[in-house]
DNA sequence: CATGAATGAGCTTTCATTCAT
DNA sequence: AATGAATGAAAGCTCATTCAT
């Protein structure tokens, strides 16, 4: 972030020298994003990612076999950075608490800097199956997660032990996405973003039947909301 | 077949006697349901719902202006249904916990007989406005009836007095909605219904902070599953 | 012939009332015929079929599913009945030897008044399976009846005992069928082809060591020729 | 593989030492025999050529004008070969049935060996004038030496002296190329070779009325098979 | 109302060939 | 000579929609 150079948004910049072709490629994938963003993947073609890339409608068909296959790239190739773990500096000792509202307001971030792709995201998975696997990939890790978390803390105590884990994982992946997915992608409600992370913070951490050690949730008051800390319960990445 | 409309399943059957036109509109509705399920709305073409109508390919052009016309009419006529309120006998005096298990058992079932169609509705909602404003009042349609609860609820102080009621709904209606479909649409997961809808009550009842009058949830036991009673917390009915 | 309207070549005209549909159909057929003799299969454009036909591009398509698929359909449609069995009045009982030049005769007939056709047919069969398969069979049905003549008269005894039917009918089509098409199709020879009857003939009856009862061909003098009598020997038609 | 030309089968190798430029060249030939055997001249692409080549795109051009130009550089560097004049050792005195047999013999050997390749030459040939030229050049030399011979036998009066030579030949050559080509490229006939070399030319020398002066064929018994001696009357060699 | 033939814009994809490096 | 990226003309095919009968 600090000393990288420049990336815009989230698509990464290559990093090393690249050759004539890789660069073109390279051209043609942000292009299509761009298409796809302002198009929808049914009403971009192939002609106008080539005409963005300024290259041939031809060469377009030297790097990519179809329009599906760059659409699947540019998901594969900048999606999973948009999930990448993010450390944050000091933040010692989170309260369990503060861990979900840190998780629930990366899941914020992430859903804010990249709605287009997300939404083009859900749209391919209705129809194209090897989407629909990316899409179902980034599901489990972020639940894999999340429940190995769960059961840790039900280990601990802390946690209601008469939840399923995996089923109560499941859930409150799908409560987090699919309110961010609603509020930001679809409907564009104009709530506040503040007040939405921190209730739905409050609701995760009440379904949990969160129960601090040190009482850190006072009794029906808003949480404190932070973003300090390492965001490890939401951590989509799918590589890890 | 020839002098019966051939009701089938969660397809409401017309009620009256009809005329020979608004019986083929009816036929190329029912071939129209059944040809958007088996392949989707792209790959769907006229002239197979046409085709399984028995009717010309031209026929079609009378009763609807296009395939999206069609396609939303199918939505409108055989969704609704589908959310409508559901008396359910005697069952007297269910405690909140149980409203909330009902509630959800109902969505199960929604989900369980309608998953094509509902699969269908997001499809389309990622691309044509008019589906996607259809689904966005459905949707709110659930979170006004569930707000409703939740205030009502709070200001008889058996919920968190903390949480901002309209949000709250909102992540509700998006756990239980998402978490069935993710389930039961397009992961076809093989979690066994009876402990996932169990699960899922249960973390909504917590996220509320619910407290029954008289502790009708007895500490990390499973709830008493029931359907009886009236569904009302969940009515998705678009047009109360 | 007699009372029939006017056929134009070998090309048969449809005898009864057609619809709409099927009278598009033929003349995408007839289209498809001239296109493909002007061009070759390959140069030949499906645009350039419907623009003699002189309908849409896209009406192509409600016939013909492909380029090679009304190729295919010219050649079974419109080939076979050049192959058909014609009988040709009196001529009563034909030597061996006339017989032989009846059947060589009416394959000159054949190959002059169809050499684009049957040049369609060769380069077709090279890349295409089932051209190759229709072709096969239009050679194996002339075999079969070559075979079955050289049989009886091996009975008969006025043929070589000594050869094996089945290759010597295969060895005399071949001579027949590719001397006509190279003189005729490929290298347009300008034999005299009245000789080259003859001498073909002549060959034939020698190679089959064809004897006369009543001595028919007189030593060393050219057969007379004529049309005349039922062409038995050389009936190409595959549906017999 | 590195510092020898890999010579395979009938593709004849280099003699002497040579450049690099012509080193890729044959290299380049010997691919393209092998993908356009494989593929069929249409759907052979140069870039399969090169690919297995081991030389990049572009150098093709180099090389080569186009695609037609290397096929035709193919058949005419490679195919004249097999048409070799072969002599055949000791065999002293054949008998005139002999040489047709010997004959017909290296026709097999040859449509054996080449099967492909003579395929393909009837391929392009219906598209490709040059190529086409190729082959009735090839075909005029084969009927120019079997003239010869029939003038010469007829002159020696052991053969039917009403034929007309030239026409003749051209039938002659024509059973014989056009049986082989059925039988062992087309059609892959299961006949026994022998039979059928056997009994086409008995076909060949009764077509001919050949009168051995000591009658070398005995009435209706097969002949004595040998591949001994030089074929001369099939020489299809283009350059004698 | 029903028919079904006709329309044609519009898209994807291929690959021989060129050319700057 | 060799490279391999870039070119772009061409063609096939689809299918929602129209319209004359």
């Amino acid at each position: 972030m600090i000393d990288e150079p420049a990336p815009s948004g989230a698509t990464p910049e290559p990093r090393t020298a690249l050759t004539k072709g890789q660069r073109t490629r390279y051209n043609l994938l942000i292009s299509a994003e761009s298409v796809f963003e302002r198009l929808g993947f049914l009403d971009a073609r192939v002609a106008d990612i080539a005409a963005e890339a300024k290259v041939a409608h031809g060469t377009f068909y030297t790097y990519f076999e179809s329009k599906t296959d760059i659409f699947r790239a540019v998901l594969t190739e900048f999606l999973p950075p948009i999930y990448q773990k993010s450390d944050y500096g000091g933040a010692t000792n989170p309260t369990p608490f503060q861990r979900v509202e840190f998780g629930n307001r990366r899941f914020l971030d992430v859903y804010r800097g990249n709605s287009k792709m997300l939404a083009l995201l859900e749209q391919a998975a209705t129809f194209d199956p090897e989407v629909k696997v990316l899409r179902t990939k980034l599901r489990h890790t972020a639940e894999r997660r999340i429940r190995r978390n769960i059961i840790r803390m039900q280990e601990d105590n802390i946690v209601d032990p008469g939840l399923d884990a995996e089923i109560a994982a499941s859930c409150l992946v799908a409560m987090a996405t699919h309110s961010f997915y609603t509020w930001l992608v679809t409907d564009k409600r104009d709530y506040d973003m503040e007040s939405a992370v921190i209730t739905l913070s409050r609701l995760w951490g009440n379904a949990l039947g969160l129960k601090s050690e040190s009482s850190d949730r006072p009794e029906y008051r808003s949480v404190t909301s932070t973003t300090k800390g390492v965001v490890e319960s939401l951590d989509l990445d799918a590589t890890s």
